[in-house]
DNA sequence: TTCAATGCAAAATTTTTGCACGCTA
DNA sequence: TAGCGTGCAAAAATTTTGCATTGAA
C-alpha cells in the first residue's frame, strides 16, 4: 500500500491546524505565518510551507494557487468552489452545487481523478457596488 | 469606456502569438521563450513574461497557475478546462459541457463573474495505465 | 516624431533546501 | 533513543522592474 506515513503532532503542526480552523479568508502562508508567530514566536516561515505542503498532500488543507500571488490555504476539505476578486484580490467561498458527474465523465475517458478545484475570476459584490456607484 | 490601448504589433508580440497557436501543451513562459528565441535570438525572458501579461489581459490568452510550479498558457480563449497529472506534470485540455449556468447564479449573488477556469487533478490515462500495470 | 515596447541586469517575490539540533512517539 | 520535524540561513525558482535605447505607428 502507498499510505503516507503518519506525521508527528508537533506544537507548530497543531498551531498551523488551529489557525486555519472556521478561517474562511483563504490566507498565504506568510499571513499563517504571522498569526500563529503569535504562539509561537521562533517558528519559521519554512516550517510552515512544510507544513502546509504536507498538509495539502494529506487532504486536510487545500492549496488554491492564483495568479500574479502567493497561494492561499483552505481548511475546508469538502468540495467547493472560489472567486477571486480582479480589484480587492479577495478569494471568497462560493456556493455552487460540486459537479461530481465531472469525475465519472473523465474516468471514461481514462483519467484518474483525485481532486478538482474551481475558480471565478471578475467583482465580488462589494468591489461590484463601488464600480457600479462611479 | 474603460477599453485597452491597441498594443503595438511588435515582432515579439507576433512571435510569441504565433508560437501559442494550435499549441494544446500549455507551456510555460521559460518554453515559450526557448522557442521563439529560435527566430529572435535577442529576445529576453522579460518580454516573454510582458507580452504574456498583457495578453492575458486582454483576453488573448488564458494563463493557468499551477500548484509548485510556473504558470502555463493557453491560447484557446473559449471556455474549456483542464487536467493536471500528479505524476508527469502535463497540462491536457479536458472536453466537459462548460457551466455558463454558474456565471447566472453567482450574478444572483452579486459577483459579477468576468471567466472561471477549472482544474482536475490525478493522473492521466497515460500514467493510469503504468501504475495498473505495475 | 513619438512614446510604447524592448533588452539587459538587477531586484523582488515566493518557495524550497541543507544542516545541526531538539522533541515526539 | 531513534529519527522526524524544526530553525536558521542560504539558495532556488519564478516573476517583475529600472533604465537607456529601439522601432512601430
Amino acid at each position: 500500500m502507498p499510505g503516507l506515513k503518519l506525521p508527528r503532532m508537533t506544537k507548530q503542526r497543531r498551531a498551523i491546524l488551529a489557525a486555519l480552523q472556521g478561517d474562511t479568508s483563504h490566507p498565504t502562508a506568510e499571513e499563517i505565518y504571522l498569526r500563529v508567530k503569535r504562539e509561537l514566536p521562533h517558528i519559521s516561515l519554512a516550517t510552515v510551507y512544510r507544513n502546509l505542503r504536507r498538509l495539502a498532500e494529506e487532504g486536510l488543507v487545500q492549496e488554491i494557487p492564483t495568479p500574479h500571488g502567493p497561494a492561499r490555504y483552505d481548511p475546508t476539505t469538502r468540495p467547493h468552489y472560489h472567486f477571486l476578486c480582479d480589484e480587492c484580490g479577495r478569494v471568497y467561498d462560493v456556493r455552487l452545487a460540486v459537479q461530481n458527474r465531472f469525475h465519472h465523465e473523465l474516468a471514461l475517458q481514462g483519467f484518474k481523478v483525485r481532486a478538482h478545484e474551481m475558480m471565478f475570476y471578475g467583482l465580488c459584490p462589494a468591489c461590484n457596488r463601488q464600480n457600479a456607484q462611479s
